[in-house]
DNA sequence: GGCATATAGTTAGTTAAACAACTAATCAAA
DNA sequence: TTTGATTAGTTGTTTAACTAACTATATGCC
C-alpha cells in the first residue's frame, strides 16, 4: 500500500517551495535596502566560506546543493565582485582553493543578522516544536531525495 | 524580545529551500525519463490551467507566485511548444485568456501521477502528522511574507 | 613508463527569475 | 471629453540552473 498522504489538489506548494521562494525573495529585498550588492546565491556561498575559508570549489559544490557549472559561474561574478580570489592548490592543480577578501569578511555579520530577522519574520507565531517538526520532515525529505 | 528560534548554523537550509529544490529536481528527472517535454515551471503553469482553463496572465501571475515578466516568458514558451493559446480577451482587451491545447489536456494525467509518486518517495517515512505539521508551518511562513 | 580512467573545473546553449522601463487599453473625475 | 491614473502585458538586461561537451591534471594498473 503506497504512502498515499497527498491528493492531487495539496501537491503543488511542496512542489514549487513557495515558502523559501517568499523566504528568499524578503532577504534579497533586505540586502537590497541594506546596500548589500549582493544575490541570495551569491551570500550562499559566502555563508560556507564565513564557515571554512579556502575551501575548493567542488566542496562549494556539495555545501551548496549546486553542479560544478553553477559554482563556477557564482564564483566567476564574486571574483568580479571582489569578494573572492581563486587560487590554484599546490598540492593538487586540478583544484581552485577559494578565499575571501577583507572585503567579503566584513559583510558576513551584517547579512546573518539579516538573515535571522527574516527568519524570524517568517516563522512569527509558529511554536517552537511546530518549527522542529518542520526542519526534521525537510531534512528527511531531502536524504530520501538525495 | 525577539522571536529567536533559530541559530545562525540553521539558517541555511530554510532560506536555500533545499527539500523543495530537491524535489523539483527529482520531477523533472522523472519527466525527462517519461518523454515528457517540459520543465517544472512550465508544469506549474499547466497544473493552473488544468485546474481552470482560458484564465488570464495577470490570473497566473497570482496562481504561481510569478511575476508579470515570468508569465509572459513561460507563456511564451508553452505556446512554442503548441501547449497553450492566447486568446485576446472580448470584454477587456488588454487581458489575454491562456487555452490549453488538446496535446496539453493529454498530459495531465501522466504528469500529475508523477508528481504523486515524487511526493510519496519524498516523505516516505515521515508519519502523517508531521507531514500536516510542516504544510500548516509552510503556509504560515508565506502568510507571514506575502 | 604508458595508457585508461577518474576528478576538477570551464564553456556553450536553453530556460527561467528579478527588476526597470515601456505600450496599450481601461477607468474615473473634472 | 479630455486628462490622469490604473491595469495587463511586453521587452531588455543581469544573474542563475541544468545539460552536454570540453580541457587539464591526477591516479591506478599493466
Amino acid at each position: 500500500m503506497p504512502n498515499n498522504q497527498f491528493k492531487k489538489g495539496e501537491l503543488y506548494s511542496f512542489i514549487t517551495g513557495k515558502a523559501s521562494t517568499a523566504i528568499a525573495r524578503r532577504l534579497q529585498k533586505k540586502f537590497n535596502t541594506a546596500q548589500l550588492n549582493l544575490t541570495i546565491e551569491q551570500w550562499s556561498v559566502l555563508y560556507h566560506l564565513w564557515k571554512q575559508d579556502g575551501i575548493s570549489q567542488q566542496e562549494l559544490c556539495n555545501a551548496t546543493f549546486r553542479d560544478k557549472p553553477s559554482i563556477t559561474r557564482l564564483v566567476d561574478n564574486l571574483e568580479k565582485l571582489k569578494l573572492v580570489k581563486r587560487v590554484s592548490s599546490k598540492e593538487d592543480r586540478r583544484m581552485n582553493l577559494i578565499f575571501l577578501t577583507a572585503e567579503a569578511r566584513k559583510m558576513e555579520v551584517e547579512s546573518m543578522a539579516l538573515a535571522e530577522e527574516t527568519l524570524n519574520e517568517a516563522l512569527e507565531g509558529v511554536p517552537a516544536d511546530m518549527v522542529e517538526v518542520s526542519k526534521q520532515v525537510l531534512q528527511i525529505v531531502y536524504d530520501n531525495l538525495k
